[in-house]
RNA sequence: GGCUCCGUAGCUCAGCGGUUAGAGCGCGCCACUCAUAAUGGCGAGGCCGGUGGUUCGAAUCCACCCGGAGCUACCA
């Protein structure tokens, strides 16, 4: 089965942040997870680099458009290798291949008859050089910028019939009840739609930035019409001489923030309908992180510093903690005392000392050969059903539940150690069959939860698999007694050290 | 204003008609010594936002009130 996942592309006016590498690792989690069970897997994230925010970043700067695309870009790439994210192509709206799908796209549309001139209406600030909305609109029509008292102007550009297409999407949210998830994020959608549909117009007269209109070289594609058709685009061309939109489309997920559920649930798939081509099987929607009580942003100057703390400890744990504190899909709170907590309790104490403990043991008492036993009966039933369990959670989107799930089991072994007391067991050569199995079953349980953890922590799992001499990490040998005992086990060293540094944020 | 959601232990949250309301973190006590002084057990702590109602029975359903959040379209 194929399984294309998608980042929403990132706008490259500003330098990345938490909030970015948060959908970015969710979506190498999934990605990862889908290749442990066999899947065509293609996942993709970018940047999105046309529109008017853009230019005047680059104005600020004194650079074009064109250079602040390719220094942001780079610093986007940046992430996702800090990251360790295993994206299979990375997109910039810029190529020439994207607007040349994009345009094809786009013609389509108004071949099919959705595109009309027509006259858009709003309040327009010079100094921006851009139309403000009603919500952004200050007392007495000002702008929220420059504070200059605004002017209703009007601009000729071509609409796209959305409202027509209001039947045709209340029927797709009838027909598939997962295409938004979570449900609340399904509702918001859905009653947005309901509410009644109005056209917007799909290109920029006034712009230069952009794609230009096929059928009008005067005007630009709105970035959003832009930005949206990446998705489908990237697939033409990120293999050369292969056209991947036969193997991937349509898309399996496309993760995005809720800030921009609408763009995605309503308006991405009209516009598809509108060039027949299908719409993606669903979209995922996470909430934000917050920080202390307000949304994290580089304004507010409370942005925990991705690329500081994958120095300081690695990307690993900080995969591990976005997905582990906040449950995917709600907003929720993350701090650096939170960080460290979780780190040391959890990361060092748990799942580290752990596999610590494990292997000194197998390695004192058996010369640091697995023992072969058969499966001990309680963990047994404690790790039933777990690889399925977590299949289902991943299937849902809920990587929050998924984690937990593993993590109960690593809670499991460590009360397992505490009442088997393995030390005491290798006093009496009476107990010696028992002890193999104590170290076995602990074996065996670090083993499967460590495949399991590796799509959210890949580099740690790995050391561990290799430390316990089985590096197999397919979904099928996750499971509790499905690797016999033999094993010589390696060298580890400490999978979480502890760190004796500053608080993570910068 | 309209629509939707939420208010449960100090903190973050689960439970959503049925025995004495749960988890994690934090706090206190105890046990163990294999391990990154890690681990395990026990305990303290809650008129389940308020008021009325439905019911044999409500944190759980209904109404209203108080408090908070989101959405109510062309910012990416």
């Amino acid at each position: 089965m194929s399984y294309y996942v998608t980042t929403p592309i990132y706008y490259v006016n500003g330098e990345p942040h938490l909030g970015h590498a948060y959908t970015t690792i969710a979506a190498d989690v999934l990605a990862r997870h889908m290749r442990q069970r066999g899947e065509d897997v293609f996942f993709l994230t970018g940047t999105d680099e046309h529109g008017e925010p853009v230019t005047q970043a680059a104005e600020r700067l004194g650079i074009t458009p064109r250079e602040l695309g390719d220094r942001n870009a780079g610093r986007f790439r940046e992430l996702a290798r800090a990251l360790n994210v295993t994206n299979d192509f990375f997109i910039r709206t810029t190529d020439p291949e994207h607007a040349e799908v994009v345009a094809e796209v786009v013609q389509r549309i108004y071949d099919n008859g959705h595109v009309y001139e027509g006259t858009y209406e709003g309040w327009y600030c010079p100094r921006c050089a851009d139309f403000k909305t009603e919500s952004e609109l200050e007392e007495g029509n000002t702008c929220p910028i420059h504070k200059i008292e605004l002017e209703l102007e009007h601009e000729d550009n071509w609409f796209f019939r959305l409202a027509s297409f209001q039947e045709r999407l209340e029927h797709l949210y009838a027909e598939r009840p997962d295409f938004v998830i979570p449900q609340n994020r399904y509702n918001e959608a859905l009653s947005f739609i309901k509410g009644g549909l109005r056209d917007f117009s799909l290109s920029r007269a006034r712009l230069k930035w952009g794609v230009p209109v096929p059928w009008d070289r005067s005007q630009v594609i709105y970035v959003w019409i832009d930005a949206l058709l990446n998705y489908y685009s990237a697939l033409a061309y990120a293999r050369p001489g292969e056209d991947l939109r036969d193997r991937f489309w349509p898309a399996t997920v496309h993760l995005i923030g809720k800030d921009i559920l609408k763009f995605h649930a309503v308006i991405w798939p009209a516009m598809l309908m509108a060039a027949d081509i299908e719409v993606p099987r669903r979209v995922g929607i996470h909430g934000f992180l917050l920080l202390g009580e307000h949304k994290m942003s580089k304004s507010l100057g409370n942005v925990i510093e991705p690329f500081r703390v994958v120095e300081l400890y690695g990307a690993d744990a900080l995969r591990f903690y976005v997905v582990r504190e906040v449950s995917f899909g709600s907003d929720g709170e993350v701090s650096p005392d939170g960080f460290e907590t979780r780190y040391t309790t959890e990361l060092a104490n748990e799942y580290g000392n752990l596999a610590s403990r494990t292997l000194a043991m197998i390695d004192r008492y058996r010369d640091g050969i697995v023992p072969e036993a058969p499966p001990d009966t309680a963990l047994a039933a404690a790790f039933d059903q777990l690889a399925e369990v977590v299949r289902e959670r991943l299937d849902d989107l809920e990587l929050t539940a998924a984690l937990d799930e593993i993590w109960r089991r690593i809670k499991e072994l460590n009360r397992f150690v505490q009442e088997e007391q393995p030390w005491q067991l290798s006093k009496d050569d009476a107990r010696a069959e028992r002890l193999d199995e104590v170290l076995y079953a602990l074996a065996e349980g670090l083993r499967v939860v460590s495949v399991l953890l590796h799509p959210f922590m890949p580099e740690s799992a790995e050391r561990l698999l290799a430390a316990l001499g089985r590096e197999d990490v397919s979904l099928d040998c996750a499971r509790f007694g499905a690797v016999p005992g033999g094993a010589t086990v390696g060298e580890l060293g400490q999978l979480f050290p502890r760190v004796e540094a500053e608080a993570p944020a910068a």
